[in-house]
DNA sequence: AAAGTGACTTGTCGTCATAGAC
DNA sequence: GTCTATGACGACAAGTCACTTT
């Protein structure tokens, strides 16, 4: 897949740009601003120590007391004035953070001195977390005590287990409080009472619900966690050690309906074969498969050829794949997809539990269907057979007084049940592909517990605010650095921070051959004097990403360093990998890792973006501006979709459509110069009779179709803008949901038009952000 | 130190319903 | 009313990263 060029919509004046790269993907970039000129401008600080604490408090505070204002109003901040909202980024990227900044201090309102800078001050970046109840502000000083200077970036982690409880407990019930907001009832959770009525998990969550500790009220919860131990799995210790749950109430997971023969044939040299159920199952799914690409790829075949093989024994009548004709059976596919299918079961039963007295919405419960494993990219077991699911390999886990669901196949049994609440899983079974990884079950994105998880994320990215020009300041010097290894982290830091590259674990053998930044090849990159890098590599999904970007000099020159002596096919970081890369970002800010870069520099740009470029306007005009930042950020991402089948075409039938437009602006001038001149408007093409009406009136008419032609002309061009970019990947991941709501709310951008509903779902926790939240 | 494993996030695509075009 | 382009949504693949085991 080709990736196209890309222009950004930002305007020429790059030294407010937040981070810089754009990308020109044909090798020509002149459009790429240097980083240097902004990111680095005095970036005083280089002491590595300057750390951070991070209030993770924050989190515990009432939300509506949590975002303190940013506008001084309160508290905290008073330096920061609303008007920053038009600084230029660089002057965020100023204040770096000490020690003394982050530190509840009594004077409060100066906290942030530090901007450095002069006039630049207002960055309303963090302001204090003042907000947080003093008492964990002395907790918080304690612990610090404790660990020296350095703070967590985390947002909540251990110093408190409860830094989040004020995530858990609100967010159901902020939900709640506005049922109206979401149309689908059944969508939001619910505190579950003890009769509820409804469906199927009544029963069941009656028991559970019913013990007293249930009934959750904020306090019992609080309480809960702050005893940390309450009922700590006897099982081995798991996930991340923190408790995920106290109690939990599910109805397992459904399965698939088992294959029901249909006994049409298939060809073989051209004659009918007979064949078993479990040989006709699998034929059928390769069958179906005729008009994807898979099916004329000859590893596919290979691989499904080998698997179906087995099912058919080695001295079957069948001895080659290209000698079947599945013609038949994809006829009869076809005839059924015809067929109003009956709508498919809902699964009501298994689409919610009961976590902690609330009703979530479990997002997959369906275990998959057996089928061919498709893969992406040139995966090595693209076409293999994935094996049906049964029962005895599924380990459920459920809360210990919960009533163990009932095995839905008859005569099977559950492989295991565990009772786990350390995880937040609530199924999973491994693999048939690839059995050392595991599917899980679990809650949906608009469950608590994910949107808990979510603002943790953000908010910890939130948090590398304060140490980015430190960190940036950190590598930079270490491009020279003599230590080979040392300079190898300072580049790959710089390339993940600047063009959001991914960490890039090993692979094996086993999976498609893709990198990421700790795994490119010396192949992958090129050096363009004097000091462009080409990157040309396949990532995630083998999706590719092609970009020529300008680097530091003093990377450049790193970089034909590490390229030397070496062949295309070796490590461009020999001395590195994603865990020395996690170990090293975690020494500068604890709890930093290389994926926080992503979100980071993907979420300060639509803070950034969405500040500069909003204009007054209308709502719509507005959205434009959003979809822009959002394409900006989608592109430094690499989202990248495949061009749809009929793009070509609707191009073409909206080029007619102008086209046609055209002809009639000058039909509608030729009448305006007639009708100046005094004469009767011409008929029109298709013959009809034309009124005449006045120059004034034509003039009007005209002016009505143009607006029409640019109006199109802009869908036009958006389109094929955007028809290589992806725009949901980062709205959904890399976005902080915070910084669209208070956007809207700012602009009077109703919400609806920016976020679905399921994103408004998954976003329940965001949408009572203050107005003038900055990331 | 490498390899394995576990838990969770991120990512693209296919399918379906439906709003909109004709 | 039928056709079709869109967007929502689900499916499920493929990453990240911590932690164990070998």
């Amino acid at each position: 897949m080709a990736t196209e060029t890309r222009h950004d919509g930002f305007s020429d004046d790059d030294d407010d740009k937040p981070i810089v790269f754009k990308r020109s993907d044909n090798g020509d970039s002149e459009d790429v601003r240097p980083l240097s000129s902004i990111i680095f401008r005095n970036s005083p600080l280089d002491k590595p120590s300057e750390i951070i604490k991070d209030e993770s408090d924050d989190d515990e505070a009432p939300i509506s007391s949590r975002f303190r204002n940013k506008n001084g109003n309160e508290v905290s901040g008073s330096k920061q004035d609303s008007t920053n909202e038009k600084k230029p980024l660089v002057k965020m990227f100023q204040n770096g953070s000490t020690l003394e900044n982050e530190r509840p201090s009594p004077k409060v309102s100066g906290k942030r001195l530090l901007e450095k800078g002069s006039s630049a001050d207002q960055s309303p970046v963090k302001k204090p977390k003042v907000s947080s109840s003093s008492t964990s502000v002395a907790m918080k000083s304690l612990k610090i005590v404790k660990q020296g200077d350095k703070r967590k970036l985390e947002a909540g982690n251990d110093d408190n287990d409860d830094d989040d409880d004020d995530d858990d407990v609100p967010i159901a019930k902020r939900i709640k409080s506005d049922t109206s907001k979401y149309k689908t009832p059944s969508a939001k959770p619910k505190v579950v009472k003890q009769s509820s009525t409804s469906s199927a998990t009544k029963s069941k969550v009656k028991r559970v619900v019913s013990p007293p500790s249930k009934t959750r009220s904020k306090k019992s919860k609080k309480v809960m966690n702050e005893s940390k131990f309450a009922k700590s799995s006897k099982t081995l210790p798991t996930g991340d050690g923190k408790k995920k749950w106290t109690t939990l109430v599910h109805n397992g997971v459904t399965f698939p309906p088992l294959y029901k023969p249909h006994g049409v044939q298939i060809l073989y040299k051209g004659k009918p074969v007979n064949l078993t159920p479990e040989q006709e199952e699998v034929a059928t799914m390769f069958a179906v498969m005729r008009e994807t690409d898979f099916y004329n790829k000859p590893l596919f075949r290979e691989n499904f050829w080998n698997d179906w093989r087995k099912l058919l024994g080695k001295t079957h009548e069948i001895q080659k794949l290209d000698d079947c004709d599945f013609t038949p059976i994809y006829d009869w596919h076809l005839e059924e997809k015809k067929k109003k299918k009956a709508p498919r079961e809902k699964g009501e039963k298994y689409m919610w539990a009961v976590v902690d007295g609330v009703k979530e919405k479990v997002g997959n419960f369906r275990v998959e269907p057996p089928g061919l494993f498709r893969g992406r990219g040139e995966h090595p077991k693209t076409g293999r057979l994935k094996k049906r699911i049964h029962p005895c390999d599924i380990t459920l886990n459920i809360g210990k007084d919960a009533p163990i669901p009932e095995c839905p196949i008859p005569g099977e049994r559950w492989k295991e049940v565990k009772h786990d609440n350390m995880v937040t899983w609530l199924a999973f079974w491994n693999d048939p592909i690839n059995p050392k990884r595991v599917k899980y079950v679990s809650l949906s994105a608009s469950s608590s517990q994910k949107g808990q998880s979510d603002k943790k994320k953000y908010e910890k990215a939130r948090k590398l605010k304060d140490h980015i020009e430190n960190i940036r300041a950190t590598y930079t010097k270490n491009f020279t650095a003599k230590d080979v290894s040392k300079r190898q982290i300072a580049v790959a830091t710089y390339l993940i921070d600047k063009l959001a590259l991914r960490a890039g674990n090993e692979k094996g053998d086993d999976e498609a051959d893709t990198v990421g930044c700790c795994t490119l090849k010396v192949g992958n990159v090129e050096c363009v004097p004097p000091n462009k890098i080409k990157f040309d590599f396949l990532g995630k999904d083998s999706i590719q990403y092609v970009n020529t970007v300008e680097v530091e000099p003093l990377a450049y020159k790193a970089i034909g360093q590490f390229r030397a002596g070496k062949s295309n096919s070796d490590d461009l970081f020999d001395e590195l990998d994603t865990s020395k890369l996690n170990a090293h970002l975690k020494e500068l800010v604890p709890g930093l890792t290389a994926k926080v870069f992503r979100t980071y520099n993907a979420s300060i740009m639509l803070d950034v973006m969405l500040r500069q470029e909003t204009r007054e306007g209308d709502v719509n005009q507005k959205v434009v501006v959003y979809q822009q930042a959002n394409k900006e950020v989608a592109i430094i991402c690499n989202h990248q979709r495949t061009v749809s089948k009929s793009h070509g075409a609707q191009i073409e039938r909206l080029a007619g459509k102008i086209e046609g437009l055209r002809e009639g602006l000058k039909a509608l001038k030729n009448n305006l110069e007639r009708a100046i001149k005094g004469k009767s408007p011409l008929e029109g093409s298709d013959g009809k009779k034309t009124r005449n009406i006045t120059p004034e009136a034509w003039e009007k008419k005209i002016a009505q179709q143009m607006m029409k032609i640019e109006k199109m002309e802009r869908d036009m061009q958006t389109k094929e803008d955007l028809k290589t970019v992806a725009l949901g990947t980062s709205k959904i991941n890399y976005m902080d949901p915070r910084i669209t709501v208070a956007w809207c709310k700012r602009h009077e951008v109703p919400i609806e038009k920016i976020f679905n509903k399921s994103l408004l779902e998954k976003f329940a926790w965001a949408m009572d952000v203050e107005p003038h939240f900055t990331f």
